[in-house]
DNA sequence: CCTGAATTGATACTTGCTTATCATGATCAT
DNA sequence: ATGATCATGATAAGCAAGTATCAATTCAGG
């Protein structure tokens, strides 16, 4: 039986509760405020469960490198930041998305990603 | 100054009567039907010079290994096949695609990735 | 509080993709 | 033709993401 440890416990929370995709590397820099031994290893297991779990997943943007995020959101697609590289949820979708395959392809899911500069960023440069 | 090789009109020509985009396995699989010796580093470097010039992009869907496709095509998307893992152009695009980005953010561009099964696969199915 | 089972963290390793190296061979201006 | 230059192909090496290993540590039921 799987033992319920600190690092399970903080890197959950801390998924859970972020309010948008973080990278592995990000989610350890994170979680050693809390536990500041927490090795990347750790990271990638805990991930590894919750996806396993479905309380997690991954989240593959083109030329992005891998972030995780709680599934616990609704459907929605992506912003990506070019100045800061960060990546936004957005919300909403599109109409006929599924429309744009050809005759006798089925659909089963897509993505949109959207690429520009945040209002930060916009805002400085 | 360049040399015409056989090798970089070969690839050429090849990539640019693609009508869908390949990975640089495909191409060198393909190039060798003309020049069976072709070699994998020559057609990395080929694939970087065309992409220099302008000719050649990288195609990168999240989930599906680096394709490139000839920059000769107007603006389109993608469906991944995920059965037989072949990547088809679609035409068309969606309306409003920027809408989807909060005030304030600057959209520079946007890519749209539909999944399912071809109408070959799904034949077959 | 103690003991067996599970987990951790450091690090070595794997995998997939791409680039560097280098001896050999092709190209082209003369 | 021919020499200087550039390109090729085989393979080693690089790189980034993720996984396996293993001694040391933590957990939890009796």
């Amino acid at each position: 039986m799987p033992y319920a440890t600190q690092q399970k416990l903080t890197l959950t929370s801390l998924i859970t509760k972020a309010e948008r995709p973080l990278t592995p590397a990000e989610i350890c820099r994170a979680g050693r405020k809390e536990i500041p031994s927490l090795g990347i290893a750790t990271v990638y297991r805990a991930l590894k469960q919750l996806a396993e779990e479905g309380q997690v997943r991954l989240v593959e943007i083109p030329g992005v490198s891998p972030h995780y995020e709680c599934t616990a959101r609704q459907h929605h697609h992506f912003f990506f930041c070019q100045h800061c590289h960060s990546l936004f949820n957005l919300d909403g979708c599109l109409r006929g998305v599924s429309g744009l395959a050809p005759k006798g392809f089925s659909v089963k899911r897509h993505e949109i990603v959207l690429y520009g500069e945040c209002a930060d960023c916009r805002g400085r440069a």
